[in-house]
DNA sequence: CCCCGAGGTTGACAGCGTCAACCATGGTGC
DNA sequence: GCACCATGGTTGACGCTGTCAACCTCGGGG
């Protein structure tokens, strides 16, 4: 009776996996320990799934479905720049709130994608989300039709390397304070509207 | 006479364990792998680090110095957009050519920063060399003194971002080609340009 | 000459992923 | 009703890892 519903141990795995990668990070994961917390034996989860390679690359791939539903939630705006922003706030929300999750999807080494095809499948979904909003916005915006996808790619960057440099210790690193954080993004958001406004 | 000059051990390990590192990433640096390409015993780099943890320490201390030598070793320019340009490429040719090491310092999880303060100063230092230079750029560029760090960090999100994303297996998983990343890559310097262009 | 520390050794332990064998159980073909 | 087999669980073992502990073997300083 440990609140688990008993039956689908599958399920269970997947569940107690996250919650081990949510405090400890993914190398924190093990098999063994997800059996342990589960009160079953250490090869249990090992016949629903093939390797450790596999659970995760399942958790990924949930992770993205995550993600890009966060992304999608967000509500429409009139204004480009302002929809930019309001994507942009989501994109530094999502990476702040589950920072152990995007670290999941971005900097962990990957178990090789071409043999778990679901978790690219929905890799995929994530990005062209991405791609095409931020391209369509880039496309309203600058001159006539230039590869909108390549802007996509630009706007990504700044948001993912924005959100990945504040992952790693360089406020503590730097003599920098939360508080330039917030105002580094401020700066990103402005300048990036200097970068796509129509040229004089 | 494995090519070792027997002698100095500690650096022996260094530099087997970079060699490691550069072939299988840093998930596949054992200490007793170490030990083992070197012949000796598994507990003699034992008497040289403390743990696992402290030789990667100095090794990614070292890492981020080679960084920032790559980084310095860039001929000055003239124009401030050549410059942001030269260092640009400086960083994301570090970033391709040395594409374990790079992840090594920024995306892998790092050993807890303050219990290696040598680390932290090579990376500080490093740091430095991006921030000052960028925001130079950022400053003779951009109207009256408007806290270039913020301006810096803008710029080296974007680079760090594009390298990032790089990395990951985005090519294999979106419809890319190599030529698109070159592509891309041209695309931020052009974007970067107009951010910091003066205003009209 | 004794001692001791620096740097090497072997041995052990626990935890990990994984392979193999075994076993209960329930549903199907006959 | 019974043989059969797949499913999902078990225990046991192997080799890998980091790390602790004890031991050995020098070379130099009191």
């Amino acid at each position: 009776m440990t609140a688990k519903p008993e039956k689908p141990l599958r399920e269970a795995c997947i569940e107690e996996a996250l919650a081990i990668i949510e405090q400890g990070g993914v190398e924190a994961l093990s098999l063994r320990a997800v059996a342990r917390r589960l009160g079953v034996s250490h090869q249990a989860p090992y016949k629903h799934f093939p390797s450790r390679e596999h659970i995760l690359a399942e958790i990924v791939a949930r992770t993205f479905d995550e993600f890009a539903a966060h992304l999608d939630a967000r509500p429409a705006a009139a204004d480009p720049f302002a929809d930019l922003r309001a994507l942009g706030e989501r994109y530094l929300d999502y990476a702040r709130r589950y920072p152990l999750k995007y670290r999941l999807m971005f900097n962990a080494a990957l178990p090789p994608l071409p043999e778990h095809p679901e978790m690219m499948r929905n890799a995929e979904r994530a990005f062209a989300i991405l791609r095409t909003r931020l391209g369509q916005m880039a496309l309203r915006q600058a001159p006539g039709g230039a590869a909108p996808h390549l802007d996509a790619m630009v706007i990504w960057s700044a948001l993912h390397g924005l959100a990945s440099i504040e992952h790693a210790d360089v406020l503590a690193t730097l003599d920098m304070e939360r508080a330039d954080m917030q105002r580094a993004e401020e700066r990103m958001f402005a300048r990036l509207s200097a970068a796509f406004r129509p040229e004089e």
